[in-house]
RNA sequence: GGGCGAUUAGCUCAGUUGGUUAGAGCAUCGUGUUGAUAACGCGAGGGUCACUGGUUCGAGUCCAGUAUCGCCCA
């Protein structure tokens, strides 16, 4: 027998390498078979609940790192949670309807040569969404997530239509719901009016041109020529709907001179029409304040009509020439001064975006569309030659600004006033309303109350309909006259059919099936009615969820304790469901918002999708679900959050820290029954007793971050504890103890215990981010297996207070050992740059100081230990009369022990073995060797 | 263009009510060990705290502006 085989070295099958991409999906087979999700749900039946409710992703697509990150988190929170011993059910949803689903769906069929009934693509559509939840089901629960799948709700599900559709009438039971002609933004491939949340800002180069309205007559004193109006626009085929030219009332505006005619301009932009229009040799005349222009009638450039002077505060000095073509039908503003006005919404375009014969819209240009594709717009090229055939046309130039896009076809959207349902928001004072609800919720970051105040805040009244096929649809009934019935007791019996059989009925059957048992308003009743083809806003879809998913599932409550998504749902989903709660129940549907940031590349920049870095399987196949899960903890989520490559090696590393620790762990736990081997608190060796104060303090600490959900100080806690605390301090001094000290020893049986309540502290912390890794730890340490019946999951979350240790002994071993991280290391090093030692056991120490000093008294109360402690095989203390500390490192004196490596003044005759230290020979001894 | 936020070593984070030479961990480099070994130890280098200006005896920390980045809006 060799002397290294009389040794206690670790021992344990739990692997070195994580080999997660591999082993992760047999833990998650196991905890399925075992039912792990209901077996905690079980433990904490009783428990105090908290209800996180999940936002619902869209079903169009694999799940997005983004996701992935923001469905970790929960289910670290929740893991948490439930490890405190909160009832913390999850469930998730899916969020099914919508444009981007059945554009794509219409866009496959069409290639196909396929057109269907709305019924039929309403069908391809479900199926399509279905075909992505099972996809994005199992994306999830690769990366862990543990939830009630089986309760999941969806959007398309039937009861949940019906409770959209209560919702809405609710709405409409109390008067929030109107028609209105009003411009929206209009996407002409998708023939839909379009949410705030489906457009999307890209820099596009748009012609900017300068037209001279000519205004006739002697409407201005003083001014002998021609007289014109400037106005300067970047949508040339909004000028057949131009009805008016707004300028700014307290702007003041110039007369330019060039050639005989005057035109007029805001002053400080004159120089630039000059220059814009090459005027040259031109002179600036009189100035007039913007409101004595407000009586003149400039005449359209083109048709035969005139166009007169607004006021209108919105008008600036950016650009332009200050006097701004105003097309009530096609601006959100110009709609606003239209109304003030008194102007008609005018807009003479169909929904494909071309233009009407109305009698007014130039021959010319009827049947010309104003989409824009490849760069070029039909409707854009003929105004301008109209404009140049008329001589109205002063200057064309490129333009590059930002311009809202469709965000599915992405092309330009337009703004096209039409008939569309609103939802008001100032009805009642919701408004006011929702504003008060808002401050009774905790947001995190706090900043986040500003960002959903502002959006509450100024967000216009809720336009509420889609001219679309894949949504819920919008419950109103037109008679021959076009007046629409639109009521409440309709609508809830309507919804009790569509809860049996889904909103399918509404395109299968005809308006009177549909309205069949129904009783109707005196007004309609015996009228022959058509049903209307608009459906609802998707945000209306997924704002309800509370009340379809909170306020129905037993295990459930309302309102949420948490909700947590990405920032940007402060103007989405956030808004949409304080909205909904406000308005049908009160109140808002959540106590806390917490929000997460989004994901940059390394640069900090926004990751660009042509990367293929956005899939969350492709970093699962590559690092595995706890990496990933480290990954999400590493960071601050409250700010953006950085992806990369190299992002996860480090992350990887500092894994592999936390598990080779673990391995430690277990290895020197081999063989130790808590129960019989375990030594009483008052046992505890120093060392020890230190290391369970740090335990202590750190289980403190991580519990704080984790109750203010900050992983990211909770992943450095443990990144320190893990690699300072225990493999640089404890772990290292405990080595030649747990080798080569006899089992029954008591300091080798302290430091076990101590190593066995520290290890069963650490997997427990780590483990609601460490999923995968901890519950394999455990199972080790349990069973000695990979699999075990028992789950980390089911442990309870530690308390600082689990931790033995008197606070005097542990506080003096912490000085000792900063004294040694501050004085010991440095001599040692120097020897073993001079070669004089390689490892620290061939050194001894000696300490010189004034018998006063409380630095040599501490260490003289710990003499014993100090060689120990200090990893050398000596330390001396000695007094002097005066002066600093000294200590001094020399090459130690005496012969190596083979066994224990530890340089001794003699060894001692050990049978068979030859010569080891006296220690190593109690050992031997005791171990029945010798 | 507007609103909100961020900006501390290569990376991820700490920096308490403004107060001595700005701290960790990881990474890097050097080195030791070979009984945690695709591991572990020790040491070293690395920051004008984004920039500019201000308040103050004193500012990473307070104020203003600028730049860059992100989200939202136009």
């Amino acid at each position: 027998m060799e002397l290294k085989d009389t040794l206690n070295l670790p021992d344990t099958k739990f692997p070195m390498r994580g080999n997660l991409v591999k082993r992760e999906p047999s833990r998650l087979e196991h905890w399925r078979k075992m039912g792990l999700y209901e077996k905690i749900q079980e433990q904490n039946a009783q428990g105090p609940s908290f209800v996180l409710h999940d936002g619902p992703p869209f079903t169009n697509g694999d799940v997005h790192i983004g996701t992935a990150l923001n469905k970790i988190l929960k289910d670290s929170i929740l893991r948490y949670k439930s490890m405190q011993g909160f009832r913390a059910p999850y469930v998730p949803g899916w969020d099914c309807h919508g444009l981007p689903i059945e554009f794509k769906v219409t866009k496959e069929l069409r290639e196909k040569g396929e057109d269907l009934s709305p019924a039929q693509l309403r069908e391809a559509c479900a199926d399509f969404s279905a075909s992505f939840i099972e996809k994005q089901r199992g994306q999830f629960q690769r990366l862990g997530v543990l939830a009630d799948w089986a309760e999941e709700y969806k959007t398309m599900k039937p009861t949940y239509e019906a409770t959209i559709l209560r919702t809405f009438a609710s709405f409409v039971e109390q008067g929030l719901v109107y028609r209105s002609k009003k411009p929206v933004y209009w996407s002409i491939p998708c023939e839909t009016a379009l949410a705030e949340a489906e457009v999307e800002y890209h820099d596009h180069i748009s012609p900017s041109i300068w037209v001279r309205f000519e205004i006739p007559g002697h409407q201005f004193l003083h001014i002998d020529g021609p007289l014109y109006i400037v106005i300067w626009t970047t949508t040339p085929w909004t000028l057949p709907a131009n009805l008016a030219v707004a300028v700014h009332p307290d702007l003041e505006y110039v007369e330019v001179k060039h050639n005989g005619a005057t035109y007029i301009v805001v002053d400080q932009l004159a120089e630039n029409f000059i220059q814009s229009c090459e005027l040259e040799g031109a002179t600036l005349g009189e100035k007039h304040l913007g409101r004595k222009l407000e009586s003149l009638q400039p005449k359209h450039p083109f048709i035969d009509r005139n166009s007169p002077v607004v006021l209108a505060d919105y008008v600036t000095t950016e650009s332009g020439t200050g006097c701004v073509h105003t097309a009530p039908g096609h601006g959100l503003e110009d709609y606003l001064t239209g109304l003030k006005y008194g102007l008609e919404i005018y807009c003479p375009l169909d929904d494909n975006g071309c233009y009407v014969d109305d009698g007014q819209v130039p021959a010319e240009l009827v049947g010309v569309t104003v989409l824009e594709t490849k760069g070029k717009c039909p409707a854009n090229s003929a105004v301008l030659s109209i404009l140049t055939e008329k001589g109205a046309l002063m200057a064309v130039k490129k333009h590059e600004h930002s311009y809202p896009h469709c965000w599915r076809s992405k092309t330009p959207v337009v703004f096209r006033a039409m008939d569309q349902w609103f939802v008001s928001l100032d009805a009642h004072h919701m408004r006011e309303k929702v504003l008060e609800q808002i401050e009774q919720v905790k947001w995190t970051p706090e900043a986040g109350i500003k960002r959903i105040r502002g959006a509450v805040e100024t967000r216009p009244d809720w336009c509420i309909s889609r001219q679309r096929s894949w949504g819920v649809p919008i419950p109103v009934f037109y008679d021959d006259d076009k007046n629409p019935l639109i009521d409440a007791d309709v609508i809830k019996a309507l919804a009790d059919k569509v809860a049996e059989n889904g909103t399918n009925i509404w395109f299968e059957q005809s308006a009177a099936e549909l309205l069949d048992g129904i009783e109707l308003p005196a007004e309609f009743a015996g009228k022959t009615l058509t049903k209307g083809g608009d459906t609802l806003d998707v945000w209306i879809d997924s704002g309800c969820s509370h009340r379809a998913v909170l306020q129905q599932n037993e295990k459930l409550s309302w309102p949420a304790d948490l909700y947590l998504e990405g920032s940007d749902q402060h103007r989405g989903w956030f808004q949409s469901s304080i909205w909904t709660g406000v308005i049908a129940d009160g109140a808002a549907p959540y106590k806390n918002v917490v929000t997460h940031g989004f994901i940059v590349d390394e640069k900090g920049e926004k990751i660009s999708k042509s990367k293929g870095a956005m899939s969350s399987d492709g970093w699962v196949k590559k690092f595995g679900a706890d990496i990933m899960r480290l990954w999400v903890a590493s960071q601050d989520y409250r700010g953006d959050i950085r992806l990369s490559e190299n992002h996860f090696k480090l992350v990887s590393n500092v894994y592999r820290g936390v598990r080779n620790t673990l391995m430690y762990q277990l290895g020197n736990l081999a063989g130790f029954d808590y129960e019989t081997d375990a030594v009483k608190p008052a046992d505890l060796t120093p060392i020890d007793q230190w290391a369970l104060m740090q335990t202590a303090g750190f289980v403190e600490r991580v519990t704080t971050a984790m109750d203010n959900y900050e992983f990211h100080r909770a992943y450095q806690e443990i990144d320190r504890f893990v690699g300072v605390t225990l493999s640089r301090v404890y772990h290292a001094i405990l080595k030649d103890r747990l080798y080569t000290f006899a089992p029954e020893w008591t300091e080798r049986a302290s430091s076990q215990t101590a190593i066995y309540l520290i290890f069963r502290a650490l997997v427990r912390v780590i483990a609601p981010v460490l999923t995968f890794t901890a519950d394999e730890a455990w199972s080790f340490h349990v069973s000695g297996e990979e699999l075990a019946d028992d789950s980390i999951h089911l442990q309870p979350w530690p308390k600082a207070s689990d931790f033995p240790f008197d606070a005097q002994v542990a506080a003096d071993i912490d000085a000792v050992i900063n004294f040694r991280e501050e004085q010991v290391n440095l001599p040692l090093e120097k020897l073993r740059e001079e070669k004089v030692i390689g490892a620290n056991l061939e050194a001894k120490v000696s300490i010189t100081a004034t018998e006063e000093d409380p630095l040599l008294k501490l260490l003289k109360k710990y003499e014993a230990d100090l060689p120990e402690l200090f990893i050398v095989s000596q330390v001396s203390l000695a007094t002097k009369t005066d002066g600093e500390v000294e200590l001094t490192a020399a090459h130690a004196d005496g012969e190596r022990c083979p066994r224990s490596w530890r340089w001794v003044s003699e060894l001692v005759p050990a049978g068979d073995f030859g010569s080891v230290s006296p220690r190593d020979r109690d050992a031997l001894k005791a171990l029945n060797l010798i």
